[in-house]
RNA sequence: GGCGGGGUAGCGCAGCCCGGUUUAAGCGCGUGGGAUUGCAGAUCCCAGUGUCGCGGGUUCAAAUCCCGCCCCCGCCUCCA
């Protein structure tokens, strides 16, 4: 592995380099009792962005995204919705499920679920009793925070100072408001397991560290999830696991920035989130991809819907280089032209993964593309057949580790089709989408007598013909005296 | 209050971890001009404009490092 990949560190607050060719990476999924909206695809996609770059550079990847279905939440929203929490769990998972397919997230190696791990969580608690960090109070089993005497590291706070603004939740039977809960006992009509003691549940946090343990091991390359589960989540986990393994839980800890949208972060709460699947509806899964990459991963992002469509000039851009050069490629000369392509796309391929190792950076990856992209349009007819393909293939290949740049240009334009917009600017010249050879020849036919009004100079009448075409989905561009055409939707 | 992240041209951002060659600061959008046009559209070319939040300090040299301050967002309760 010539490249290597180097990271955040949001414990160490230092870059951080992936040595070891084997890549354990756990990412905390949802939690499934609601639609999932674009905060939650921000953290999905640059979690797959990072996992497909790691395979692309040779690192073996084992990569783990959990599923919580069991929790609070889920038991409320069971209540709200008068079925069982079992129910809500399984319809927001398929949801779930559903947009990051149509995201092209990958599918983890493993995706663990809570429910399907009460064992090995109750086997964990067992061990940190034993351990004299956890005990069982009235109404849970709790971790003794103050036993730990790293708590806080992650998170940089200082136990007694957090003391004073801590919110004690009512029916305390805790040692300490810090502690926080490991198993938490049934109350009438919720959904329980045996245990030890007693008929319960899973607290929030131990799950990730009993699962990341079974799957992945003691200590792992990657942990991450987005930078709100820093406090208390992640820090909680650190906790648990390293009170019991006494090994570092991660290598890397791996926080991706929150999504803003009208100055606050996207949340239910607060009721300024849009649905994955409302972007899904205006905007195609590569653009919205686009956008969300084309920022620092860490940062907040703010979201609008006109930052959604500069996603997608940028897409049509790169896509319109491609199809340019792909359908010109079947027309161009064999003998290479002496533009010295091979050495500008080693280069744009050196450069672009460059700056992805280089703590992801996107913005200054998606700027390789487009450099490749223009470099294209400006040279595409002085380029070989094979100079062009070497270029529109490098283009796919790097835009794929981005998940980018995978449609071919009847697929793009079904996708511009289906939200009804303009195709124009990615259809190369005389491209025609749906039409016999006899409509086809008819519009060939109109564009010579348009020519010939046009040498006349009788504008009126060819601009009705311009306008009435458009009105049948067939767009007119004149260049000069000539006139390319294509099919449209507006 | 503690912690984290921001404050760079009208807007959106990169660069900052590893100070000085990405030519006394870049990229995209927008703006202006030009080429092509009868018009529309598309494309191409050119051009900007910045006290790099404020004030100190370190240095031969700072947007980049250190200190102080101001403003914005987030976390500190469930949260991707």
């Amino acid at each position: 592995m010539s490249l290597k990949v180097r990271l955040y560190d949001t414990l160490s607050g230092k870059y951080v380099t992936l040595d070891s060719d084997t890549v354990r990476a756990y990412f905390c999924g949802p939690t499934v009792y609601d639609h999932p909206h674009l905060g939650h695809a921000r953290a999905y996609v640059v979690f797959d962005v990072l996992v497909r770059l790691l395979a692309y550079l040779g690192y073996k990847v084992i990569y783990a995204r959990n599923v919580t279905d069991i929790d609070d939440k889920i038991i409320n929203k069971a209540k709200e919705e008068n079925v069982s929490p079992f129910e809500v769990a399984d319809k927001y998972y398929r949801e779930f499920y559903d947009y990051t397919k149509a995201l092209k997230i990958l599918a983890p190696n493993i995706e663990p679920r809570a429910t399907a791990h009460i064992p090995e969580i109750i086997e964990f608690i067992k061990k940190l009793i034993e351990k004299g960090y956890a005990y069982d109070a009235q109404d849970g089993v709790y971790f003794r925070v103050r036993r730990f005497k790293d708590y806080g590291k992650l998170s940089k706070r200082n136990i007694d100072e957090m003391r004073a603004g801590a919110r004690v939740e009512p029916s305390e039977f805790k040692e300490d408001p810090l502690d926080f809960a490991l198993w938490k006992k049934a109350k009438p009509n919720e959904p329980s397991w045996p245990s030890p003691w007693g008929p319960g549940r899973p607290g929030w946090h131990i799950e990730c560290s009993a699962m990341a343990l079974k799957h992945l091991g003691e200590t792992i390359e990657i942990h991450g999830g987005g930078e709100d589960l820093i406090f208390p989540h992640h820090e909680n986990e650190i906790a648990q696991s390293e009170a019991l393994n006494e090994k570092p839980l991660a290598k890397i800890w791996f926080h991706v920035g929150l999504l803003i949208f009208r100055g606050e972060k996207m949340a239910k709460s607060l009721k300024n989130f849009v649905t994955i699947k409302e972007a899904l509806e205006k905007f195609d899964n590569e653009t919205i991809r686009l956008f969300l990459l084309n920022a620092n991963y860490r940062k907040q992002l703010e979201f609008s819907w006109e930052k959604m469509e500069e996603a997608e000039d940028i897409l049509d851009e790169l896509y319109r280089a491609i199809f340019l050069a792909e359908y010109k490629a079947e027309h161009a000369k064999e003998q290479q032209s002496g533009n010295n392509v091979d050495d500008f796309a080693k280069q744009m391929k050196q450069q672009f993964l460059e700056a992805l190792c280089d703590n992801l950076n996107f913005v200054e990856a998606i700027k390789i593309l487009r450099e490749i992209a223009k470099y294209l349009i400006q040279k595409t007819d002085a380029l070989s057949k094979n100079e062009l393909l070497t270029l529109t293939k490098l283009l796919r290949e790097l835009g794929g580790i981005l998940g980018i740049l995978q449609q071919s240009l009847d697929e793009r334009i079904n996708e511009k089709n289906i939200r009804k917009k303009p195709i124009n600017k990615i259809v190369p010249p005389g491209y025609i989408t749906k039409s016999s050879e006899l409509t086809e020849k008819l519009i060939r036919l109109i564009i010579e007598i348009r020519k010939e009004l046009r040498k006349r100079k009788i504008y009126d009448l060819s601009d009705t013909i311009r306008e009435e075409l458009k009105r049948l989905g067939i767009m007119l561009e004149d260049l000069g005296l000539e006139s390319k055409f294509f099919f449209s939707e507006y």
